[in-house]
RNA sequence: GCGAUGGUAGCUCAGCUGGUAGAGCCCUCGGUUGUGGUCCGAGUGGUCGUGGGUUCGAGUCCCAUCCAUCGCCCCA
């Protein structure tokens, strides 16, 4: 019989335990800074129907989604009816449509599960990744201040993650809308892929996108072309930003709207204490997707600006229209936190997680496992995670398998120590070790793990 | 979906102008009595992505195909 050879689906993050342990740690740590500020959980089946699912129909998105049928439905010439969901958005949508009788408004929920994206896989890509999604929901209204609160949990989570500086870059899109409204570029389709272009500002040079924009595709006219970069294309402080942006000679609505709102969201940041210095206002970020209508957010890591955005996200004035008459505006923001995690992997800076284990005891003499049992237990009782090598063998496999394993401290007693009434401990990554009364064992493990 | 590069042991790779497969790491065991990670020794492990062609003979040349990586697109 030939063997299958053992292969991950391409575009999946599967990770040895230690890892594992360790993006875990990852997930605690988002999942308790979104609780910190009132968020409550939500989780939504990973399929949805897929009349729910595919409203939005932006021909990308669809391309993208898996479809999900039983073999019978199949066989029955049935097209599959339910899909994966592709973000957490879309699902929250229909939840609060679903539930909006039950649920308390402002709705502040976080959702932290796995989406699906039929991508090709390449580098950092994955078809299977989590997103950690925090959503504000208000009925019929919500305020600015709320737009200002997620940069503040940003800021909250990503110094806990502990990654090093981050800059969170905001903007509104109304100012950009606005912007090429007031410079004649109104149309949608093309004001879309003139935002594309600006965009790009990150990666490309000014001149490289000046020539795009005013290129034979896009035609915008060149003294056009200078007034828009003139105004994103320069990095200046959040005050000069938005005094340049008062200063601009544009009549339009929408962009002076963009404007009030923008300078009330950075003055709310204040009130939040984030410090100046962690928000830039960046005119440049447009984000792709067309559902976000006000604030939108980027956040990147300073040191590892080639990773991307690593938060982004931005306000909606209507999440469930598809669902429900009823009014409902909102603001969030979603960290893709396996490409993150796979990212800060590569580059090694993430820690080893070790075991879950905090603690081995080794059988060193058959004639002792009682004492064995009874010892993990009293470690277990003090609180350590503690884990007994049941198959006990030769004292130097159980001293491997401790390392290999990541535990960091190992437990030892032969016949000397039990008529002592001692036991050895020593820990594996420091080489330390010492013997002492059995009384003193927990207290003694728990310095050497501080140690 | 388009373009570029590559596919040899579980992993990283070597194998020159064609002559019947190698290294390091990993893994297992050993270096005698209760100590891992270092060191020394031994061992397991490959139909050279797949199919076809040229040749006395192909990992090595040719064609096709699949897959992967990178770029474009889009995005977390």
């Amino acid at each position: 019989m030939s063997l299958i050879p053992p292969r991950t689906p391409p575009g999946v993050m599967e990770l040895l335990p230690r890892q594992q342990v360790a993006f875990q740690r990852m997930l605690d740590t988002i999942r308790r800074g979104y609780e910190r500020f009132g968020f409550v959980p939500v989780e939504t089946p990973v399929f949805e129907t897929a009349d729910v699912l595919l409203t939005k129909s932006g021909g990308e998105t669809e391309k993208q989604v898996y479809f999900v049928q039983s073999t019978g439905a199949i066989q029955q010439g049935h097209k599959p009816d339910m899909a994966l969901r592709f973000d957490l958005t879309v699902p929250l949508a229909r939840y609060v449509a679903e539930h909006e009788r039950d649920l308390a408004f402002p709705f502040r929920r976080y959702q932290i599960q796995r989406v699906y994206r039929g991508e090709r896989a390449q580098r950092g890509r994955f078809r299977e990744f989590y997103q950690c999604d925090i959503d504000v929901i208000g009925k019929d209204s919500l305020g600015l201040h709320y737009d200002a609160e997620m940069p503040a949990v940003i800021h909250h989570v990503f110094r806990e993650l502990d990654f090093g500086g981050f800059t969170i870059n905001i903007n509104n899109r109304k100012i950009l809308l606005g912007l090429l409204d007031g410079l004649g570029i109104g149309e949608p389709e093309r004001r879309v892929l003139v935002l594309r272009e600006i965009d790009k500002l990150d990666k490309l040079d000014r001149d490289t996108v000046r020539a795009n924009l005013t290129g034979e595709g896009l035609a915008v006219p060149g003294d056009v072309a200078d007034r828009i970069l003139g105004l994103i294309a320069e990095q200046k402080s959040n005050d000069d930003t938005l005094a340049a942006l008062r200063a601009m000679d544009v009549d339009n609505d929408t962009f002076r709207t963009g404007i009030h709102e923008l300078s009330t969201v950075m003055e709310g940041l204040r009130a939040f204490q984030v410090p100046d210095d962690a928000v830039r206002i960046n005119l440049a970020i447009a984000r792709g997707l067309d559902y976000y209508t006000g604030t939108v957010y980027e956040t990147f890591l300073n040191d590892h600006r080639g990773i991307g955005s690593v938060c982004s996200g931005g306000r909606y004035e209507n999440l469930a229209s598809h669902y429900t008459k009823s009014r409902l505006p909102g603001v969030g923001i979603s960290i893709g936190a396996t490409r993150l995690f796979y990212q800060l992997l590569e580059a090694g800076l993430i820690k080893d997680g070790g075991a879950t284990a905090q603690v081995l005891v080794t059988q060193m003499d058959p004639a002792l496992t009682g004492d064995y049992f009874r010892l993990a237990a009293d470690l277990r009782a003090a609180g350590l995670n503690t884990e007994i090598q049941l198959d006990g063998g030769k004292l130097a496999k159980q001293m491997k398998y401790a390392d290999k394993a990541g535990i960091p401290v190992a437990v030892l007693m032969g016949s000397d120590e039990k008529a002592r009434g001692t036991a050895t401990v020593k820990h594996l990554l420091r080489g330390e070790q010492r013997e002492v009364a059995l009384a003193d064992l927990p207290a003694t493990v728990k310095a050497l793990l501080e140690g």
